[in-house]
DNA sequence: AACGTACATATTGCATGCAGTGAATGCAAT
DNA sequence: ATTGCATTCACTGCATGCAATATGTACGTT
């Protein structure tokens, strides 16, 4: 989340412990989170777990109940709506990142592990290690947005991964997809390491674009 | 909080309350936000105050400080980065309502509106009514934003004028800058309504720039 | 007089208590 | 058997209490 780091509060290892749900699977949408059963699985009061909930609310995780709060849930079209949302943040970050290269404001070890990272993702996707391809495709993404300096930015996307992710398994499981995946990201990264700045953009874009069709067919 | 919900709750109207401070320039960037001195004075506990903190700390309005929060103060180069973050937002928010017009997916009405909106500004700029003028120009942007059907991008917009107001009283002092604000928010009315989506996106964009150098003067 | 230390104070973070409210359940009537 | 209604129950939302801790101050030392 957002900016809070330093505090090993109660509340943060709450937000973890929620979080780490969303993403194996525990809940689905529409699913309610008593503040009491958590509080009690988690060995914790209920405030904290109160105050997790809050932020989870105010950053859209969960959505308000009658009675609480439960996760919330995205139905197709808004699906598309956020993958449409995040195409326009990737490409500004591409944009972004590759106008700094251009500039000479990007370290070359940084283009190194950009490289290796879309080299890593290219294997996993070989080996059909669904695991390793979506931790090493997340890092690619992660880094153009990191390197493009922008915590505003950085901030936005994280919320629309966070979300994106809570709804769907970010599916690499079709290999055509996946190697064609592979391929956009060693174009990204060149574009980017050469500072072309609006192909970057554009490659980056239309990346997007691909993978919300891949979503549209497969949801 | 993004969408609001229908509880008129403590933490809520803290919130609000809150919010309006942030408006009003009751407080500087920095000031430390003590949560029982809150309490009191908005006649409430603690715990709705510290909740309403919490998502202010989410949303990145306010920051973490060795005790307690305080007010989320950007140096210079952060507002330009948020500026330029905010630049492609309403870029992409041109670019989708614009997409929409051309698709017929927007009632004339609207345009209407958005014309008026625009007019109302050009009024208070010409009276120099900084109030009135700050009003229209936000609603102004806004309509634009709703009209694109994106929550998500409602949402981070949403977030990054809030950052943007508490920092700095949006500048229309200027009398140059706001009459050619004006000129500008014309042409992007009619680029929107047209449906010309390429050169929405581009007089938006340029807008948006054009303000930032406003800012980067007077700052 | 300046600096360091120790104590007092202010303030947070978490736990718990209490009351209000929506939701589920059981009973009765058709 | 099903539907309507009343009662019960679980759960939330807000208030308050308590312990931990950083900050400010005063005092003693050099």
């Amino acid at each position: 989340m957002g900016t809070d780091q330093g505090t090993a509060g109660s509340t943060r290892s709450v937000y973890d412990a929620v979080w780490a749900r969303f993403l194996d699977g525990t809940y689905s949408s529409g699913d309610r989170l008593p503040e009491a059963a958590l509080a009690d699985e988690l060995g914790v009061s209920r405030t904290p777990v109160r105050e997790a909930l809050g932020r989870m609310l105010a950053e859209g995780l969960v959505a308000p109940a009658a009675r609480g709060v439960v996760v919330a849930g995205l139905d197709h079209d808004a699906m598309l709506r956020l993958f449409d949302f995040r195409r326009d943040l990737e490409g500004y970050a591409a944009e972004l990142t590759a106008s700094r290269a251009r500039d000479g404001l990007i370290a070359p070890v940084w283009f190194q592990g950009l490289k290796d990272t879309a080299a890593e993702f290219a294997v996993a996707v070989d080996q059909s290690d669904a695991t390793a391809a979506t931790r090493s495709n997340m890092q690619f993404h992660e880094l153009i947005v990191e390197a493009s300096d922008n915590e505003f930015l950085a901030d936005a996307h994280r919320r629309a991964i966070a979300r994106l992710a809570v709804s769907t398994a970010l599916n690499l499981e079709d290999p055509t997809w996946a190697h064609q995946a592979a391929e956009q990201h060693d174009r990204i990264a060149t574009a980017i390491t050469t500072g072309d700045v609006s192909t970057a953009r554009a490659l980056s874009e239309s990346h997007i674009r691909d993978a919300t069709q891949i979503f549209s067919k497969t949801n």
